[in-house]
DNA sequence: TCACTTTTTGTAGTAAAATTACAACATTTT
DNA sequence: AAAATGTTGTAATTTTACTACAAAAAGTGA
């Protein structure tokens, strides 16, 4: 766990000169790690021993043990404040937050993902007559994503934006059939309908959504992304990076299963796209 | 930079005993950071000296600032390994790799990313009259979601993925006009057109693209985005994510810009969003 | 091959840093 | 107010890292 929260968290449980510290190394964590004992015990006006107390503290081993964690926290792109965007905030610090707090929340994902169902997806994806992906709002261009990557694949794959055609896509599905919904909060009415019928016709139906949401309920397979905090400013942001890199993962263990042969398919697809293209010699 | 990679690099410059040393803190990084200079000078059968040496070689203080470094850099999620997916890896190997190398790469990009342009392009989209994205391919995706985006903002913004569309929509430009042109590669013959003729057309083209690209030649603004090394297998990953992360940038300026007052417009959308969802209360 | 320089490596001593033990002081409890 | 508990600092000890120098190794040119 990152140190910084730990010093900032565990704050009453400080003597008062253990306080001292506390202040002395948040006021300036990176240089704090780069000065001796001696030196931050006089900054914060205390003795050495109570520095040492005040590592011990925090479960350190001792100072130089605390150093090396409190350089790790400050590695850690992870930010230690939750990073909420702030009104005042100039461009280069909302690039930043927004940049961070995507990164940490693709960390979150990571670890909160289900790798036996990922395989079961995989699994199925490949042995589907027809994947079907569907999306609406701003999960409608992450399915539309999931639609470029599959159709490199060769396999029979579908995707529409109006929810009329997603309905009829459904009708007619059939036990051979995978349909993928998105869905952020798995709560919109109309994805959930979707699911439905799908499930109605025999199809499998996966959900790429949070977790005990309505449309989890009526999924045969649900690929669980944890809803972050609100740092989204109403509109979604880091889930959808979450989704788009589920669908990579996706992907990618289904060129894996295809095996050798099938790879090669893939590079004549891509090279088919260079006459389209400018070379790279011209510039 | 990377302490273990310069370790990797640097390999030559290292005498016979420098390169024990090397070759035993990269044995188990871990376990280096938490001895002392004596312990590891007798893992790697040197002397004292000779640690310390390595460690100056390696433009660091000492020895207690090495292991600084080190810390930091295995506290950092970036693998310092290029993560490139094997066949042989399980589900949970290859899920993990995306993971790391797409965070990895989205702080490449954070890092390589020119805060003035993006305040620049900021102040356009705010004054702007219309606004489009274009994109073809994986990158019609983005387009596709920057709409969804800019959409809420009760702007005039448009985008297609037919390209006489979007050639039409160009050529329809004004001097008061946004064109946003989103190409990874930058050499996709029919979007650098489309760039071409916005610009005739008087509008402001601001191109989402690798640096030094024939696209980038075109744009009046360019948000530029290393394009990472060969991770991807044969199609655009990690990319994407940067592109879509950008537009999350673009977006949130957009709104700051805007002020306070604009924000509740924004949160009235999210609010009519609701009448098409479950309720929470359900579950 | 030999004498020479240059580089590499280790030994021993030194300085600095961190930790421990203990005593003095402060705070709380009875 | 006295005892008990907790907090803090002083001084000594131990550990750790560094420096200076010398020995060894490697390279260089005759």
């Amino acid at each position: 766990m990152n140190i910084l929260e730990k010093i900032t968290e565990n704050d009453d449980a400080f003597s008062k000169s253990e306080r001292k510290v506390a202040d002395v190394i948040l006021a300036d964590p990176q240089s704090a790690i780069h000065s001796s004992i001696a030196t931050l015990a006089k900054l914060a006006d205390v003795s050495e021993p109570t520095v040492n107390r005040f590592c011990r503290r925090l479960d350190t081993k001792g100072y130089p043990d605390f150093k090396l964690h409190l350089a790790q926290s400050l590695a850690n792109g992870t930010p230690y404040v939750n990073r909420h965007i702030d009104e005042s905030d100039g461009t280069e610090e909302y690039t930043n937050k927004i940049f961070e707090s995507t990164m940490a929340y693709l960390e979150v994902a990571r670890q909160s993902i289900d790798v036996t169902t990922v395989n079961r997806v995989v699994d199925l994806l490949t042995q589907a007559q027809k994947i079907s992906f569907f999306g609406l709002g701003a999960s409608a261009s992450v399915a539309h994503d999931a639609l470029n990557k599959f159709f490199r694949f060769n396999v029979p794959v579908t995707y529409f934006e109006d929810v009329v055609m997603q309905r009829m896509s459904c009708m007619n599905c059939t036990e051979h059939d995978v349909v993928v919904v998105i869905s952020h909060t798995g709560r919109t009415k109309s994805v959930v309908e979707i699911a439905q019928i799908a499930r109605h016709n025999d199809a499998t139906v996966v959900g790429i959504t949070s977790a005990n949401s309505p449309l989890a309920n009526e999924c045969s397979y649900v690929l669980s992304l944890e809803v972050p905090e609100d740092t989204d400013m109403y509109m979604p942001m880091a889930s959808r990076v979450a989704q788009l890199t589920l669908i990579d993962v996706l992907a990618t263990g289904f060129t894996l299963r295809r095996g050798n042969k099938f790879r090669e398919n893939l590079k004549r697809v891509k090279d088919t796209l260079r006459g389209s293209r400018f070379d790279k010699k011209d510039y």
